[in-house]
DNA sequence: GGCGTATATTTACGACGTATACATACACCT
DNA sequence: AGGTGTATGTATACGTCGTAAATATACGCC
């Protein structure tokens, strides 16, 4: 997990790595930036962003909360190593499936698109309660400012395009396609459509006797169709037609 | 504002509408759950989501904070409240234009997914710090509960869908995909980009320097260009293409 | 005028983020 | 080995938050 510059402090040398061994065991090199990420990440996958606070992270590593401020700058800054570890998480995927396409030249950029859109979505899936996060802090937080591991995507996707020959306004348009029709899809993949898991009955599941009947009839009616999930599919049939449309060259 | 049934509480009949007099003025009767919600949302769209707390919001009401607990049941339905306020906001601005267009039969469904969706972004822009809101909740409840302004919008969106003959599993189809689309670009389009709008050159205020050149090299280039927006035009370009491939009848 | 009740206040509690000051255990040097 | 500097974690404290419970108040109605 990269030190992402910016956190180093008065006198402390950054360069030739910490002043640390392998050793370090015992009450005191116990915590790590990857260690604090990784727990935090566990804790939000287990119990849900609300139980997520400094001091309840603190415990779960058998720390004092204010530990913790050693390695996030503060709460915010915590959030988007959330959002970091899993880009990071995205980037492992990506790279731990090498080249197996055919083709010497390697795949062809929208392919890798689709590799792209396909492992987003399988990481977010698996994080849920980490995707608002996704959006909140993406609205909270300006580009130059995201963590690396964000921007070494965004990087990575824009390469993508201009192999397909984008200048720099179609491949602007094109990224931001993406970005939308991704981050919009995962959301409202996750949404959460069962009012009522104990019921059996389907309707009552949905909780559709909460809704004025007169007043949405064709929203109840169509309420199960609308339970259902897009899948990987979806995903993909979106992406290319926007690719058909935004991703053209000149 | 509707009453949104739910809220009643022990010995009060609902019915009959409130047995409050016009001339509600002096101490008593200076809330309403239209007053809350109106207040909160000019809250927050001056000094941002964070400074949206009950005590905050009932002094600018000159209230007590308890006292908001009459018409929101806790904090979170007050962020649905909010949520609720710009549904209800797109409502009329939807309902205010008055069947502009020459055909008489009405205008085709694609062309009220148009207007549907140019509404929606007009009103998200003008109330930008509300939008994450939009996602977070939305992940948060289930669809029964969502507010019954938000479920009118689903209802008339598919209703819409309907219209073009699709059936409910296509309808489905659509929906999400119209639904993912519009949140995603929203929310892409609201990104901050600026890092520092004191700065006058480009570079800078978009906070250039801060990227590491080697390992982004394609980012920077192309960063000015993902600082623009794509406007109203790319909304619905992108809109009809995952139309036409969502919403194809049978 | 008095009663019932809808409305707003008061008080209180525990959890939260975090600033500041402090204690400690390791790494390193002589 | 022993001392020293510093990276690391702790202790304490403050102000704010959401909200439960008890209380006070002003209005509608008879």
């Amino acid at each position: 997990m990269a030190e992402q510059a910016g956190g180093r402090r008065k006198g402390q040398q950054p360069a030739a790595g910490p002043a640390r061994r392998a050793s370090d065991r015992g009450r005191y090199g116990r915590l790590s930036r990857e260690r604090v990420l990784t727990c935090a990440l566990e804790l939000v996958d287990r119990e849900g962003l609300s139980a997520l606070s400094m001091r309840h992270l603190g415990a779960e590593l058998g720390v004092e909360a204010m530990a913790l401020y050693r390695y996030a700058e503060g709460k915010d800054a915590l959030l988007d190593g959330l959002v970091e570890a899993l880009y990071l998480e995205l980037e492992e995927r990506l790279s731990g499936e090498p080249e197996r396409g055919g083709s010497d030249a390697g795949r062809d950029w929208r392919a890798e698109l689709h590799r792209f859109a396909l492992a987003a979505y399988d990481v977010c899936l698996s994080h849920p309660h980490v995707v608002p996060l996704i959006a909140t802090r993406m609205l909270a937080v300006p580009l130059a400012r995201r963590p690396l591991a964000v921007l070494r995507d965004h990087e990575r996707v824009l390469v993508l395009l201009r192999e397909a020959g984008l200048d720099d306004a179609a491949a602007s348009a094109a990224f931001r396609a993406c970005t939308a029709w991704l981050l919009g899809y995962i959301t409202v993949e996750l949404r959460p459509m069962v009012d009522n898991p104990e019921e059996s009955d389907p309707a009552f599941r949905l909780g559709l006797h909460r809704m004025p009947a007169q007043e949405l009839p064709v929203l109840r009616g169509t309420a199960a169709a609308l339970a259902e999930r897009g899948g990987p599919e979806a995903l993909l049939a979106g992406l290319d037609v926007l690719l058909d449309r935004f991703a053209r060259p000149s």
